[in-house]
DNA sequence: CTGTTAGCGCTTTCAC
DNA sequence: GTGAAAGCGCTAACAG
């Protein structure tokens, strides 16, 4: 008994003890088996959404996720969301199945009709990767305006002033964000930025794809392009090596996400990495939190954002 | 008790009486507490390794791999066998660990040493992915010489003569395989490999656009190239389309695996489907047996392929 | 064919 | 502060 209290980390313990069973923890080689301890602690099973669109985050997102499932002894049902005509039909299937918590990715996590039918069924709802958390309700989420500043900075200071923005769904939340943190480090640093250096993306490699081709066709072409995702840089520098453009000699190109695109293309990509794994495994937490009968709810947690700084950017051409 | 042997599905219960239970677990809900279940009959942990090399299928990998253990009520402890000077290492540390059996993707299921070094540890492997499955150990693969004929038949099929084919690395089983199954494939419909359209790419983008650069820059192009991954396939595409080349118009590309940049990329590719999710699921499942004492090895499970036909192939042009 | 007993590894509760 | 008792949901082993 004063074993398991050591082990997690209960007080009313004498330091001496705990020491002393601590070192028998290591001799022994124990390790604490968490489908045991789930039996009694009764915490249930999770639900998670997920959708296709983010699919280049997908293995980061179900791993972290997963692999905190495992330590917390939870057992995780994933439902994809298109698999059903609605989402409301996911969520409903993940309901029936009796999880006591579920974490929904964007655009669900923004769906009020989704939330309120969550909250009449009484199951707790974790928002992932919302841009605008609410009040009251547990969230993991990153600074998409601070993602985008740090980049747009970046490449400021790289010496960049034609620096063209691609944009992704304006039906995201996080797409407008980014879009005004681009506007809005361009404008404190005294720069307007030129209309027709802003094009649509939509999140896709294929809508990248139409953006660059406006972009580099342009009279005055921006020296950079930044793009509010890592598929459309990717998109971007495919039309650029087909101009006989050299990157980033000729042109600079920023993406946003790091996933495994960013890597894939070449060169590899500048861009802002999300610590996707961490967000979806602090999801797991909260929605385990939610699920006890103690919800004691609203927690949120802030990921730090980092920019990653690869071969696709450079000073402009002198 | 009975209602125990009704759930597993095991004899020695009167119909009538499991028909009563069926009828009970219905109206009642009921649903196996597979956590609890896992406490009993003891099954432990089981190791995964995986290696960013195939990070577009990552994600489905994970996903058969979680949602089987999860089923199955066993923890998965997943390791990236890079995160370690060398893939060993990353083994050992699953063993020690306590893992009852390992599962080992490409290359390390190929891979002597690791495997006699987790012999001698008493830990049973499960080959994943693997081009020649070994006998007596359980495996589970796909006939990549008959995705490649499947594949290479579809162009011939649709009139094409000048086919190119870009090499996987060598290192993996699988890139022989694969090659051996165009070339014989060709030979087969009585057409004779120009060695000047048989390129290598390494698996990798990067090596892709490489042998794009130099099967297009051909003096006499060729009409198709299969690629033997997606990747290479995507990375093909790109240049294409910098030479002003029109998909599948001027040239057809095939690709294999159906990772997520198949559909990524435009136009979608033609492609080769493996059930990377189901296969990863019945690794799952041979690994657990292997971890019961009961041992009895030898599992092989072979998965069926599907041609995906896409948009990236066509007739050759007139 | 069906039911009883015991126990998996852990934690909650309550005595001491 | 510490430990004894009980029980989570399930199943192996045995008894009837």
């Amino acid at each position: 008994m004063t074993a398991s209290r050591v082990v997690n980390g209960y007080p009313h313990v004498r330091p001496a003890v705990r020491e002393k069973v601590e070192e028998a923890i290591k001799a022994l080689g124990y390790r604490p088996n968490s489908l045991a301890r789930a039996t009694r602690t009764g915490v249930s099973q999770i639900g998670m959404l997920y959708s296709n669109a983010s699919s280049s985050n997908l293995s980061n997102y179900l791993m972290g996720a997963f692999r905190q499932a495992s330590l917390s002894g939870c057992q995780l049902l994933i439902e994809p969301s298109q698999a059903h005509p609605t989402p409301a039909q996911a969520v409903q299937k993940l309901v029936d199945a009796g999880v006591g918590a579920v974490i929904l990715p964007p655009p669900l996590c923004d769906d009020v009709a989704i939330l309120e039918s969550l909250e009449k069924a009484g199951v707790g709802a974790v928002s992932f990767a919302t841009a605008r958390p609410r009040e009251g309700a547990p969230a993991v989420f990153i600074d998409d305006f601070e993602g985008a500043r740090m980049m747009t900075q970046h490449l400021l200071d790289l010496g960049h002033v034609d620096i063209a923005f691609v944009r992704g769904d304006p039906a995201h939340s996080t797409a407008q964000l980014r879009e005004k943190g681009f506007r809005e480090t361009m404008a404190a640093a005294g720069l307007v930025v030129d209309e027709t250096y802003v094009a649509d993306g939509g999140f896709s490699y294929r809508g990248g794809l139409d953006a660059a081709r406006h972009l580099l066709g342009l009279r005055r072409r921006p020296s950079a392009i930044f793009a509010a995702n890592d598929d459309m840089a990717a998109a971007i520098s495919a039309v650029a090596h087909g101009l006989g453009l050299s990157i980033p000699a000729d042109l600079s190109i920023a993406g946003f996400d790091d996933t495994s695109v960013a890597t894939t293309v070449w060169p590899e990509l500048t861009t802002i990495r999300q610590p996707i794994a961490d967000m979806a495994a602090s999801a797991v937490l909260l929605a385990m939190d939610l699920a006890r009968p103690s919800a004691e709810p609203g927690g949120h947690v802030q990921a730090q954002l980092q920019l990653i700084e690869r071969a696709s950017t450079a000073p402009p051409p002198a």
